[in-house]
DNA sequence: GTTGAAAAACGCGGAGT
DNA sequence: ACTCCGCGTTTTTCAAC
């Protein structure tokens, strides 16, 4: 279910394209691909069913939804139960400013990105993400500019 | 430019639904925010122009093109120039395993999210990365879990 | 803002090489 | 597996309200 899957070059090229631009014609893909329409769409539509592709959004300015801040929060937790994790997960997940959540190796055990318009607002986030679940140490450090955001992975090892 | 824009409840809520799914049909956008597909055109093409819907994109999954192991780097520099910088930022920029790249306050100068398909080419990104800009310290997190990814912005904070 | 409708573009699939 | 071609849908634009 979530295993690699091969993939030629076509299909890397054809992924590199609707990977930065996914309003692009099928035939303007084809023809960048040096194939017609329809075998194009049909590799998109293999793409999608094996989920490669898992799907196609908009994305909208950070600024001009006035979500400009990032935090990176750094969490070390006292209790390590599953019950707890289940907890803390569910309140990460409910919380729609926590972007990202990632538990991690090393001295730190879950690190999240959360964005907010401001300090002020990200003050009522980390009471919310405290509430509840019990944490050893939570330290947040600003970012003060975004100097790379992409969803585009590389594709150079796909097999 | 990029300053925030007023949005009203169903642009909001427009915004909310192409978050999500940008394949979406026009008519069944304007079924859920109640509109006929005129004016939700209008206003998904006023959201285009204003910048705030920047682009549309397909995702992909990082297991199946073989990035699953994304890495945490926190950097710390010795040379505060603006020239080091500028060098900083374009080899991050070319390297397509960087797909977020933060300027931090505090101890940390700047945060990088690598993905990567294992230990050894992260080892390889590393190196790239040290090499050409004299980089102070460099610590590397892997991260265990993706426990939540999403690039839908919370919009309540919206003007 | 609404409806309706028409033009153009595009997705989608069949038939054939 | 691909090309060619056409049907059906959806987008996009245009009226008039």
């Amino acid at each position: 279910m979530n295993a690699a899957i091969s993939l030629d070059t076509i299909d890397r090229r054809l992924l590199e394209l609707v990977q930065e631009d996914a309003t692009t014609p099928l035939a303007q893909l084809a023809e960048a691909v040096g194939l017609s329409s329809t075998p194009c769409w049909r590799r998109l539509q293999r793409l999608k069913e094996a989920g490669v592709i898992t799907r196609q959004v908009a994305l909208v300015d950070a600024e001009r939804v006035n979500v400009g801040v990032t935090v990176i929060v750094s969490v070390r937790t006292a209790v390590h139960t599953e019950e707890w994790f289940e907890r803390f997960r569910a309140t990460c997940e409910a919380i729609p400013e926590v972007v990202e959540f990632y538990r991690m190796s090393g001295d730190v055990d879950y690190l999240l990105r959360v964005v907010v318009p401001d300090i002020k607002a990200y003050d009522a986030v980390y009471k919310r993400l405290i509430a509840g679940t019990n944490l050893h140490d939570v330290s947040s450090s600003f970012a003060m500019e975004q100097l790379k955001y992409t969803t585009a992975l590389p594709l150079k090892y796909a097999l």
